[in-house]
DNA sequence: CATCACGAATTGTTCAACAATGTTGAGCAC
DNA sequence: GTGCTCAACATTGTTGAACAATTCGTGATG
């Protein structure tokens, strides 16, 4: 076999520097929680795209450098592909997933639709703890001081959570959590000026008040503009 | 450990007569195709609620009974967890998802949406070979002779399949797979009337002539009417 | 009656082996 | 050189046995 192939998970990775990454290093956690560990770590390192679209995941690979044995590692892979993010070919292995423009697109249309259901059911809820803790969750978005992008995701990412939670469909941000799209919003750091910030931020904020004034119709909509208005921009 | 505990398989189905089912005695098939045995037989006697909800999976009953080992067995429960229809509680091993009607309901707030939007795509879809195809899929919709009820479900899920396929959102059709509402729909026997056939079929006709018409906006309304009856009479 | 230790049942993980399949590359015919 | 066959080789799929860790019921103990 040659070289390309026995060191597959170290020369497809497209890393700036030449550091291996520190896959290896931690011990695998305790008892019942080696699958989990695993998985965390290959969906962190493809997130990251440490692991490039169509590299190879080979067992082998995997046990010597997660320190597990190939139970788990086999576990951890069959999860990664019941989500979407590698493909797994019988007998012949996982890959890392490879998304087209066309599949990215689908995700967005996908979710366009759900998160829309979810701020329709969101402004819908009439539950006062519920609307409390979502006002107290969505606070940060009326500050209109400026954040760097690495910020803005995460309160992003709460910002829609707070909905999910709101609109009280469990299947509903199981279903949105396990959507491939991760791997797109992944990226949202290339595309994210501080203009589309501040876009996003006065979106979100027209999204929290048709909620709190428990507009259905209006959060709905104002949640298909914002996602679609990201989308554009993050298909560009 | 007492009696019922190690007949949990047997004893807490709730079958009609006394007969186990015959999970057992085929041979597990060729190489490579072992996880998915387990995987369609646990799958179907769970659709089939020859495991009701709530019955314990054991791994070690599991093994003896389809003559196979752990490891994949370990396997065909991640993946049913992974698709909702069990529940995996870590050092406590997997039972058969219990849904309540709340849940039920979030799903087909769910399947409406995805549904409408399946068929909005379709009507926008201008491929005249696929169009074709979807004609021909549906032709059997525009025959008002009358139907069993397992050859209606089947030609329902041929239906709708079509449609998703006209939709041409693979992401979309794997999504839908995937929502536990096979529990729901599986039970379809119990609340479809001669009657409500015939409704359903007249609704499929219309969403068939909206598609074909290429207008969107009647497809997804009649879509999501037609989803929403159903929905209706199954929740009830 | 609370609680605590014990043990049985079960899951989580490891390890070593082998079978089945896919892949590669060398040699051979054309 | 091109295309083919075929035999290593790499890798996945599966098995089986073992042991560690966890949960849970039960009975002893205070």
């Amino acid at each position: 076999m040659n070289i390309a192939h026995n060191h597959a998970f170290v020369s497809e990775i497209a890393l700036p520097s030449g550091a291996v990454p520190d896959l290896a290093t931690q011990p695998p956690p305790k008892h019942g929680a080696t699958v989990g560990f695993v998985y965390g770590k290959l969906r962190e390192a493809i997130l990251r795209r440490e692991l490039g679209p169509g590299s190879r995941l080979v067992e082998s690979e995997l046990t010597s450098r997660f320190g597990v044995s190939r139970g788990p590692v086999r576990e951890a892979l069959r999860r990664l592909a019941g989500e979407g993010l590698i493909e797994h070919v019988p007998n012949r292995g996982g890959r890392v997933s490879k998304h087209s423009g066309a599949d990215r697109r689908e995700l967005f249309r996908i979710r366009i639709e759900l998160e829309a259901l979810a701020a329709r059911r969101a402004a819908r809820n009439d539950d006062p703890i519920a609307q409390a803790a979502f006002s107290q969750a969505v606070l940060r978005t009326f500050d209109d001081s400026p954040r760097h992008v690495a910020e803005y995701v995460a309160e992003s990412a709460a910002f829609h959570e707070a909905v999910m939670t709101l609109a009280g469909n469990k299947a509903l941000q199981e279903l949105l959590g396990r959507l491939r799209l991760t791997l797109v919003m992944a990226r949202a750091r290339e595309w994210l000026s501080p203009d589309a910030i501040l876009t996003s931020l006065r979106e979100h904020r027209a999204i929290a008040n048709a909620i709190t004034e428990h507009d259905p119709d209006a959060a709905a909509a104002a949640m298909r503009a914002h996602i679609a208005r990201a989308a554009a921009l993050a298909l560009s």
